[in-house]
DNA sequence: GTGAAAGCGCTAACAC
DNA sequence: GTGTTAGCGCTTTCAC
């Protein structure tokens, strides 16, 4: 059996109780216990024993993550590496463990974040995505569990959930007049999946940005995509069939631009040459593309940072505030427009 | 406060105990009684709290995970991502959480571990990196914690662990030969970091194949790289400022690959007219490079997959007999080479 | 088949 | 400052 605060006691001669202050580092006890008390612990190699703790302070020094449909699809988009890069420093900085969810059904991740709740896993849940109809967030908010949301809340009101999200209208419109300022009206926009809140503020953005310049909205001009590289191959099929085919795309996701950049090779169409491209995320291949890739940076590691940030403050702060924090995005230009 | 076994059991007009039996699904329980607790579980809302079940228990139902330095390099590279998606998938219908390693260098990370196995935070640990005179093994083995390294113990008595790994040397040497069959003798040799085993694999199997068909190895023809995008972009720097370039290039991994094309077409080197390309991983995106890359799938995957499965076969008997499974590769062929 | 009670290792009143 | 003690919620002997 393993050493216990109460072999250390003993071996210190003190209470246990003492030890377990000597652990939190308690003012009120004497420098001298704790050096004897310290001492006792190297000698007999103690270590405390987490679950013991968490029972005992309801307190697990643990953050939940939960992805969309875990092993599936969002593993492919280092989108979610990356942000969990964030998360990580910033969780192992507050010396907080991680994690993971692994259902692969919106099912099993209900029923997963409901033990996380329930069970005491975890003190706190960090969500990596915001979905149409979801249904892990009301769960949250009724059960008031601490969260962050990286994305955006949908049909659901703000003022009850703190997020951390860019500002992904604006980027998705800013992109559209770059792209209009370089001389394209004919521009396509590839999206992807419409249940994510992401895709639908992007094709806002890009409607509003076609509509100020008084250019009509094409459907035809629109196609969505779960999957990332087939998605961008497939889109690009649709839109060149069209007889007056776009002379510019927008694509939501880096990943997908390869994809389409690839599939356009084959047809022998040239970019920028032929065709303009921009897209969202500039993961850390985008610069490894041919021809390297004009892309938006959403800060991914920044969403993960900030986001644990406030999570780790709603833990410790029982009123905290709800919050929203807009990280910057940035246009980077590489060679994919003209 | 939530909803307890005693809850349940004053509801139920049983013992404690019988209900702790009835989660347990006991067989010494009637029928009857156990559809009377569920009710009384089901009306009242009770969901058991995992760190009192785990105290009770010395069983926490979690794996941990343990990535070289998580933060930093690790999850550019997709591997990381897929072999964590094999080992979800595993996890989830053993009914195993995963815990994830946060730290960032050597020191942090044995810490981290020491806290999973003395803390009882994990029944088990996976170890996704194999790397030369790394501390955590030799602890994991002092400590008798039941663990499964993915990769291959190096200056470790191999059968005091379980691993699951490719063959890469054979791989490695296999890649070599088929580049040597398609005319090629002036082969170069992008590696990785040489404290990876892996990397040490790549190496001696690309040397034999040279030695066995009477090639004098070339030192100059040899390059490592910590880096994944930048690192193939300075190799082939290198590698290209060579009076006698290389006309064929071995490369550690698909990343790099996109990097080495990238610099290659700057430099106005056909792939793969002047210049045969064949790496190693398979991720999901090295289909969709241009030219597409033929590389060794490794299948990352099962990779995972598999290590989980041995790891709770480990946790759960006693004297589970350690184990070597080799995860077989496959060539696949594409057009990086002529 | 079911109940009573001890105990997993720790924290936090409450005493002194 | 430090000790005593009662839990935290569950499992598991040991009775009956």
């Amino acid at each position: 059996m393993a050493v216990t605060i109460k072999d250390v006691a003993k071996r210190a001669n003190v209470a246990p109780s003492t030890v377990s202050r000597v652990i939190a580092n308690s003012s009120r006890i004497s420098e001298k216990t704790k050096e004897r008390v310290r001492e006792a612990m190297k000698e007999l190699g103690y270590h405390p024993n987490f679950n013991a703790r968490s029972l005992a302070n309801k307190s697990t020094k643990t953050l939940g993550i939960v992805m969309p449909n875990s092993a599936k699809i969002a593993f492919q988009n280092p989108f979610f590496p990356e942000v969990i890069r964030g998360i990580s420093m910033k969780a192992y900085q507050e010396g907080y463990g991680l994690y993971l969810s692994t259902g692969q059904t919106e099912e099993e991740i209900l029923e997963e974040v409901e033990q996380m709740v329930y069970g005491g896993r975890v003190d706190g849940i960090l969500l990596l995505y915001s979905r149409v109809n979801d249904k892990v967030m009301p769960f949250l908010i009724e059960q008031n569990f601490p969260f962050v949301l990286i994305g955006r809340p949908y049909n659901i009101d703000e003022d009850q959930v703190t997020y951390v999200n860019n500002d992904n209208f604006k980027a998705a419109k800013t992109v559209t007049e770059y792209l209009m300022l370089l001389g394209h009206e004919r521009i396509g926009f590839i999206g992807g999946n419409l249940n994510f809140v992401v895709t639908i503020d992007h094709m806002k953005g890009y409607e509003q940005a076609l509509s100020n310049a008084n250019i009509p909205l094409r459907k035809d001009y629109i196609v969505h995509h779960e999957e990332l590289q087939e998605g961008g191959q497939d889109a690009v099929i649709e839109l060149m069939s069209i007889e007056q085919r776009p002379t510019a795309l927008i694509v939501a996701d880096d990943i997908m631009t390869f994809g389409v950049l690839k599939m356009l090779a084959d047809m022998n169409v040239k970019v920028p040459g032929d065709m303009s491209i921009v897209s969202f995320n500039n993961v850390m291949i985008s610069e490894l593309s041919s021809p390297t890739m004009t892309t938006v940076d959403i800060h991914i590691y920044e969403l993960g940072f900030e986001a644990t940030k406030c999570l780790i403050g709603k833990i410790n702060e029982p009123n905290f505030s709800v919050k929203k924090v807009i990280v910057p995005h940035k246009l980077v230009k590489r060679e994919s427009c003209k």
